[in-house]
DNA sequence: TAGCATGGTAAGTGGATACTCACTATATCA
DNA sequence: TGATATAGTGAGTATCCACTTACCATGCTA
């Protein structure tokens, strides 16, 4: 070993670690990842991980404890939704969703915290997907409220459209399923799909077997 | 301990081991589960599991390759799609997965597979859900052909309706984040949603930026 | 009812694994 | 320049866990 290419200052180590921990626990989960691995991926000794972390699973709270891409977006989002931009709001969160955020690896983590139902998921759920759907939901019943979008139920709506997208996502993380399509293309047809399905309802239009009764404004035939 | 309680048939025993294995799996994922809770789960020593399957991978490829609940569904969704019964056909899927099918220990038990990328999961995606998609898409674009949807591409299509389907059955497995409605309410706005999507666009229809280009049969006005 | 196949187990075993201990190396600065 | 705090490690250790071995129990049938 040379003379002293080591020696880095803590909180870098910490970073460092935490990082190579992530991607580890991403692709095995908490129970498939050994220390020996985080600590060889890192370069550094078992050892020093338990100077950093008293242990395993402290380590692993501070992974998911780290920022996510949620925040970012839903500002974005807002400045839209401000303007009533109906396609634009719906079409930057599809581009994001379907273009890569959250990356694979979040992906990996979030649902690996979840089925190992580890505390922070709760968390994470609470403090991100919870807060995104309650923005997006508002909008809609806005909109609705606006006369823009159908009487539908707003949470619904909102769980279906970010049902399209990460579900989508999820296809291509877990099984490698990807579509010929561009990203650009799938996001725009899911915006389309949800934008015309928000629309007010065509008089014979579907299932209208109960709740909440509607009279449509204009009514038009159409054939077929 | 008494007389004799045990002794059961072997194949009843080894269908009470992967029944609790089952269980167990889909709580805590093949690592995280331990032989000694299988074999306690089931009332049997830890050896007998070993009487029964090689190894605890083999037992959970016998778990993997058990029935799913989507051939049952296929047959009956085909016939619906022979008479073109849109609606019916959507809505049978979405009672179906809303409903509670795959139930939450298979749903479990297929994303830690797929997480923790078992080559049983690649064999579940490409013998049901796959099929499954092959399916709806080409009977979405049949009903294209038609003239009863808009075109869109068929596959995206199905996979944004599937979306909206499992990724509440996500929300709701993982995360308890059930809806105030009741299953019957949500299928019907799902379905409604994706129905309304696939009718064809109106005039000054949604995102029509580039791609397929194609001249609506029918149009007509509608309010904002 | 002897013999045998089958159902079942207690008690290991060897290798892995989270975490510790005792210690060395390097930087900082009074 | 040495005192002190910080960065780092090799070599454990106790425990756990998948799997084995050697053995007992029970039902079946010739």
């Amino acid at each position: 070993m040379p003379l002293s290419p080591k020696r880095i200052a803590g909180p870098v180590r910490k970073a460092k670690i935490i990082q190579s921990a992530a991607a580890l626990f991403a692709r095995k989960g908490f129970n498939g990842t050994k220390t020996r691995e985080i600590a060889h991926r890192a370069g550094v000794s078992e050892a020093l991980i338990f100077k950093h972390f008293p242990s395993k699973e402290d380590l692993y709270a501070a992974i998911l404890a780290e920022e996510s891409p949620v925040p970012g977006l839903l500002s974005k989002v807002k400045r839209l939704a401000e303007q009533h931009k109906d396609v634009e709001v719906f079409s930057v969160i599809a581009r994001t969703v379907v273009g890569g955020a959250p990356d694979s690896d979040l992906m990996r983590l979030i649902l690996f915290s979840a089925l190992e139902n580890h505390e922070m998921s709760d968390m994470f759920f609470h403090n991100h997907i919870r807060v995104f759907y309650d923005f997006l939901a508002g909008y809609i019943q806005q909109r609705i409220h606006d006369g823009a979008f159908q009487p539908v139920q707003p949470l619904i709506a909102a769980r279906a459209f970010m049902g399209m997208l990460i579900y989508h996502r999820l296809l291509t993380v877990l099984f490698q399923a990807q579509l010929p399509q561009t990203a650009e293309d799938i996001s725009r047809t899911f915006v389309s799909l949800m934008m015309n399905g928000l629309k007010l309802p065509s008089p014979k239009g579907p299932v209208r077997r109960s709740g909440q009764t509607h009279t449509p404004r204009t009514r038009t035939a159409r054939k077929l």
